[in-house]
DNA sequence: CCGCTGGGGGACAACGTTGTCATAGTGGCC
DNA sequence: GGCCACTATGACAACGTTGTCCCCCAGCGG
């Protein structure tokens, strides 16, 4: 801005109102200004225009387990789409469920000032954020609720999911239905266990350990669980999967099995119609998701502070028809 | 800071310095100054470090299509992973494929001053972006060249899959061959438009206009597409799908249709293989191209000036047998 | 001719840091 | 005791902006 002073023989304070169309400059040293610009490839330096001004960063920061898992892409796309509307960026880091990874990446979004954050929990420890929402950085969790600090929270439904994905197999039948879900201390995991059994106790079919395997999964333990599942003395005819991910396993070790149980999975997936036999969801919307968390957000920035809301969002059971109908 | 200094009694310097972890400050100083910033919930501004240090912001711009778009979000992915691994954030934005979206989005990166972008170009003119590589700013484009500059660019080979693709339907007999391709315009469309062509004309099929429609598609333009292709006088027995989304509005045109034409796709995807019949694609990595396009630009960033690069990553043909064998 | 008005423009401080340099105190050595 | 070296600390400027306030001067009415 110096340089471009210099150049056009003005002062940097009439730079400064032509860069920021202030009026009472008159046309012809306006454009000498512009020229300047142009000429040097002046850019006004963002940083040091909000340092002076005190005022918003024009960022969100936004952590999230993966960003390549699909169903957070879904949500990063919503999250950028409202931002944008709002003049924000969106600033983004993938915990990879690690609560340290979480911690720094949120600590270091603080350090550059974000207007505000959404987070993904990893872990159940937040309270590393309360200074930060005390000086006036509003937080919103999403999918799942932080573990030691009140603050908004988008969820879904996550019990109601698996109720119904279970009332809807033993609705078809189903007495043996098998849950495959993540580590257990994550909190969707969780939840989406209690609905198994609730709907399991619902459903009069009763819960059985044995039909239950929680994560860690990976492509290995899901095939091994599966082999157990399907030799046990009254073997499982029926699998609930509790992610996406687990889905895709339990697709991929069944694929060309004959004797294939019937399978709902959490989380809706791209082509999931097109597999044969296609697949049964309980789906959710991501952008949903991204959405309802962002709105919050930006009505804290503008100034609502009413106590922190927690909103479920609805799912629904998507029937494709992927075996329920029992043999 | 000022207040951490007051609170603790010493110069702002002093607290610069425990802040920095730099050395000469007493233990005892230094403890005081830690309690003060712990009970004032201090955190340094990095944008004023930043400004006053005239080093590195820490960040990196990335302008692609649409985050939400799984190769896409491979590309973040990636991305993200060597950025962390130097220190950097990712800011990213979606263009939607508008090249005034992403000029905007681009120009308000270099207004923060991020150390580098990565951009997927949407259109064909960047001259805009001169003055800001003039100033210092490494540019890679990815997935696509540059319109009007010449920079460092990380490509995948289109031809060369795409001429794959036609010998591998014309090796098992298939001589009406159809390509479903982006908006001309795309550049990657473009290419493998000419790779379709340069197969025909090396497999001795011939390229025919009637067997070419290129986009922009959506379920209904491939649909009606399909239609007009099996409906010809002599009907295409083959499609060569130009992306992974035009891939997948066929597979549901086709879904329950008795005369499927072999099909395969340009981009690998979730699922492919577990599809009836499974979708033979001409893959490419996402992470590749993301990782490689990053390493280029920190190539930059550490130094190096030399000519720009121009790096194509080779795609690999991974047939499952999606109908090729000509019944 | 004087004073007033208003448009155009500049000087300067401040945002929150850090680099540079100065200074006060302390202990050791001759 | 005087001098030096060294440690711990602070004062101040500067990064690139913008907000505040002030000044100059042309034009106008009296």
């Amino acid at each position: 801005m110096n340089d471009v002073a210099r150049l056009a023989g003005v002062s940097i304070k009439t730079v400064s109102r032509v860069v920021n169309d202030e009026p009472g400059v008159h046309p012809s040293t306006a454009e000498r200004v512009l020229a300047a610009i142009d000429q040097l490839g002046f850019r006004r330096n963002l940083s040091a225009r909000n340092l002076r001004r005190g005022s918003s960063t024009g960022t969100i920061g936004l952590v999230l387990e993966d960003v390549g898992n699909p169903f957070y892409s879904g949500v990063t796309r919503a999250v950028e789409e409202i931002a944008r509307l709002r003049g924000r960026q969106v600033i983004s880091g993938s915990s990879d469920e690690d609560p340290g990874r979480e911690r720094e990446l949120a600590l270091e979004f603080c350090s550059r000032r974000v207007d505000g954050l959404l987070i993904v929990p990893a872990g159940l420890q937040h309270s590393y954020l309360v200074p930060e929402m005390r000086a006036g950085t509003p937080v919103v969790f999403l999918d799942r609720p932080a573990g030691d600090v009140v603050a908004d929270t988008v969820l879904v439904d996550n019990i109601g999911g698996t109720v119904e994905a279970v009332t809807h197999l033993a609705a078809h039948g189903h007495r043996r239905i098998a849950f495959l879900g993540d580590a257990p201390d994550i909190f969707t995991a969780n939840e989406r266990l209690r609905g198994y059994r609730e709907g399991c106790v619902r459903a009069g079919i009763g819960y059985h350990e044995d039909l239950v395997a929680m994560g860690p999964h990976d492509e290995n333990s899901v095939a091994t669980t599966l082999h157990r599942l399907q030799n046990l003395r009254e073997p499982a005819t029926a699998i609930v999967a509790g992610n996406n991910r687990i889905t895709v396993h339990i697709l991929r070790a069944l694929a060309g099995s004959a004797d294939r149980p019937a399978l709902v999975g959490f989380d809706d997936f791209e082509l999931a119609d097109l597999l044969s036999p296609p697949v049964t969801v309980i789906a959710h919307d991501a952008s949903a998701l991204g959405k309802a968390a962002t709105d919050l957000l930006f009505a804290r920035l503008d100034g609502d502070n009413s106590p922190p809301r927690r909103v479920v969002l609805p799912v629904r059971l998507v029937p494709r028809g992927s075996g329920e109908v029992h043999a």
